[in-house]
DNA sequence: TTAGCTTCCGACCGATCGGTTGCTATATTC
DNA sequence: GAATATAGCAACCGATCGGTCGGAAGCTAA
């Protein structure tokens, strides 16, 4: 019925696909994203959706990815002008619990970062491969925030990047549980106030 | 072909379908607990197994339940005799190390409360309420005896067991993510060094 | 000994899974 | 304007999903 689009239509189709896929995916996992599901969705047929990827993890990669650029523009992009070291690194952080907190109308089920990460941990293949980098990149990102705000002193020379860079994600993790599981109104607050004693000069 | 058994061999099927359930689902998740891989593995009918719980989601809710005596066993049980408040604390918060690295036997894919609460924490149903209401218990647990070692003075009087527990949460969230994603034999110690900093008289 | 209860099996159900194929209709290229 | 490339569709594939049903076989209570 409906034939070729342009070049362009064709293009917003995918990010139309990918979009819808990101928001599934982090209500259902990236195995509950299901082509069927998509297409119904979307209004189109299954191999209108596949044509695009090809196989499906083609598209759970896909959402990873898409993912990955949004963590880069809501997170990390704002903070982009503050000085580098801690005072970047707090606005990372504040960015980061906003992102958990109101992000919903791309990612109705919480980050998909922490969804996919459980849901592949324990599995071999590609997707579990892009997660796992991914999750080093931005935690690579952390530690290097880190060390500057050593460097400049605004943390206690002792401290170990590579350690708070561990706790961090834990609190992040745990944010993420906390809205998602329970609603839990008192969670960001509970976040700062963790991140108050784990970023000060000591 | 294999005839009615015992009651008493019925019950021990049962055990082993929970069993064999709680292993899959570790690596797989509830959902990717499917009845035929399930009867595959114990090499028995589809019927066979679903007899024994009417739904699938009544064979979620019994692994859900096994984890959790699981969990009382090895975590809480050996540390019980210690005495109440920080010490016993921290003889749970070791046994909790252990119980992540170790229980590869149990949980090849790691803590099945973490893969189910993740799974879960954006749908709806009777599977969900059960992981919510299971951590809510186990965390109801930790801040008890966070606050039984505040009345003995052996955590600061200011000390919120609340954030604590929230921020303990968070660590084995890590714990358990370092392990499975990333397999780094350095997550056991940093915990135990965010553990020192987290549960010290100040 | 017998009658009934229960465990488990084999066969089957409709639905859905990921994916393939042949095609139409148009956008693009020459 | 003709040739080509391609987005998307309808129909279909074998496999698997959760679940049902009738019966076989043996434990258990009478």
């Amino acid at each position: 019925m409906s034939p070729r689009k342009s070049v362009a239509e064709a293009r917003r189709t995918r990010e139309r696909i990918v979009e819808r896929g990101v928001a599934i995916a982090s209500v259902e996992g990236l195995e509950g994203l299901t082509i069927g599901r998509l297409a119904t969705d979307l209004g189109m047929s299954k191999a209108g959706i596949l044509g695009h990827f090809g196989t499906k993890e083609a598209l759970q990669l896909a959402a990873l990815d898409e993912a990955s650029a949004v963590f880069q523009r809501v997170v990390w992009q704002p903070a982009a002008h503050e000085t580098p070291g801690l005072p970047r690194l707090r606005a990372v952080c504040e960015a980061w619990i906003t992102y958990l907190e109101r992000e919903r109308e791309i990612f109705p089920g919480g980050c998909l970062f922490t969804t996919a990460s459980v849901e592949f941990d324990a599995r071999g293949g590609r997707v579990r491969d892009a997660v796992a980098r991914l999750y080093r990149l931005w935690r690579h990102r952390l530690v290097g925030e880190l060390r500057l705000a050593v460097t400049a002193g605004d943390l206690p020379p002792g401290t170990d990047p590579e350690q708070v860079a561990y706790e961090l994600v834990g609190l992040y993790l745990a944010l993420n549980q906390a809205i998602q599981l329970f609603a839990d109104p008192l969670a960001p607050d509970r976040t700062r106030r963790a991140l108050d004693r784990l970023l000060t000069r000591a």
